[in-house]
DNA sequence: ATTGTGAGAACGAATGTTCGCTTTCGAGGA
DNA sequence: TCCTCGAAAGCGAACATTCGTTCTCACAAT
């Protein structure tokens, strides 16, 4: 299922119901690091945090912590990965959404709401700038955007092909500056500067309107 | 005229015409490292750039170095404020443009073609970041973005109070919107994944009138 | 008895910065 | 024009500290 980490359950329980399995501690440890990190690279960013201070956070000594991470590289992966998965998870809700206008501005309302709720907004910044130069960040991250802005093609490429956008859009152009956008807002974090999610749609939305030129908008200002 | 600096020219020239004073001299060197420092923040980071690593790009001892700068930090200051310094730059011929819509597609659109044409993507990116955390960053950060903030709010209220934008547009979301938007594009560098500068400008400007809503557009598509 | 877990001292490498020294510069006196 | 000398500029080894990581050993659970 899931091979990127390092800390999975190697084995089911076996036959008893004990309270905590040797597994299920072990990966409850790995979480309290993984809290922990997050925290810490919230606080200070990847560069700017030091394992003792993530061994600190999470009340744990390096021995044991290294136990669970090979390395603090390990560790920002585990983070980075974390947050792909959220995003998938975010980005998959879109494809089902009929109206394409709906399904962009609904989709990246969630991803803001989610950053915003989560404290994201500074390790989303993190990664998008270490995804600038980094090589196995960029790996990670790529990974991530890949997938998101394949998923976004298509989803956008079947509405051009259904007629639901003027033709006269260019995908190629306007995928990036949907993502850039949504990369901005979800760095700025504007709910934290008093500005609610709902004007936030509002505006985005008439931008997305404006952008993708549907052919039919049903109701685009007034929701 | 500048006291944020720590090389300043403490002498005019006193009488002679010199290829170089020592002050012109001194100015010079200050310059070769500030440009080293830059090519290694873009290349690895604040945090993930050493003083040696500076020292080596700028062919020169540590011990010749802390001569000019007094600390690392002194030359992050010093990087982040020649942005600030250019950014004012451009927000400033904004002021002189009497469309609004006009005003702040160009404005965005020579942002984005500096930092596009200097590589300054990685380096505001990177301010950006270390701005949601490092105290010392942020205050500088923040007096960029309050400057470029002020500058855009009163523009922006002056074309609302002249007419120019429909009164339903609240400025006090508008504005971080805005600057939310033209920092996402700033760090992804649209034109570095092949999308043209025109393009950008087409569509932002479609996004800008659908948000700003101006009451008499004049040739918002065709320009 | 064997194996997994944790603590914490210890490691070498790398960090930002300083220090003592030599070299270079340029004004002013001979 | 040449010399002199104090100051500025430059070098690079060395500093204390901190980094990520490993090692050893004790404890706990099976």
């Amino acid at each position: 299922m899931d091979d990127t980490l390092f800390f999975e359950a190697t084995q089911a329980e076996p036959f008893d119901g004990h309270v905590h399995s040797r597994a299920e501690r072990r990966d409850l440890q790995a979480q309290r690091i993984l809290d922990a990190a997050k925290t810490c690279f919230v606080r200070s960013g990847f560069q700017g945090t030091s394992m003792q201070q993530i061994c600190s956070e999470a009340s744990m000594s390096p021995g044991a912590l290294y136990r669970y991470f090979p390395s603090k590289e390990s560790l920002i992966e585990a983070i980075c990965e974390v947050n792909r998965r959220q995003d998938a998870e975010t980005f998959a809700a879109m494809e089902n959404c009929p109206n394409v206008v709906d399904g962009v501005v609904n989709c990246a309302i969630d991803h803001l709401r989610f950053t915003h709720d989560n404290g994201n907004a500074p390790i989303f910044a993190e990664i998008a700038t270490e995804s600038l130069r980094n090589e196995s960040i960029r790996a990670i991250g790529d990974n991530c955007m890949v997938d998101v802005r394949h998923r976004f093609h298509d989803y956008l490429r079947g509405a051009l092909e259904r007629g639901e956008i003027d033709p006269v859009v260019e995908l190629e152009a306007l995928l990036p500056m949907i993502l850039a956008i949504g990369q901005g807002l979800a760095i700025a974090d504007l709910p934290n500067q008093g500005v609610s999610f709902d004007k936030v749609e509002t505006m985005l939305r008439a931008a997305t309107v404006a952008m993708l030129r549907p052919v039919e908008a049903k109701d685009t200002a007034g929701n």
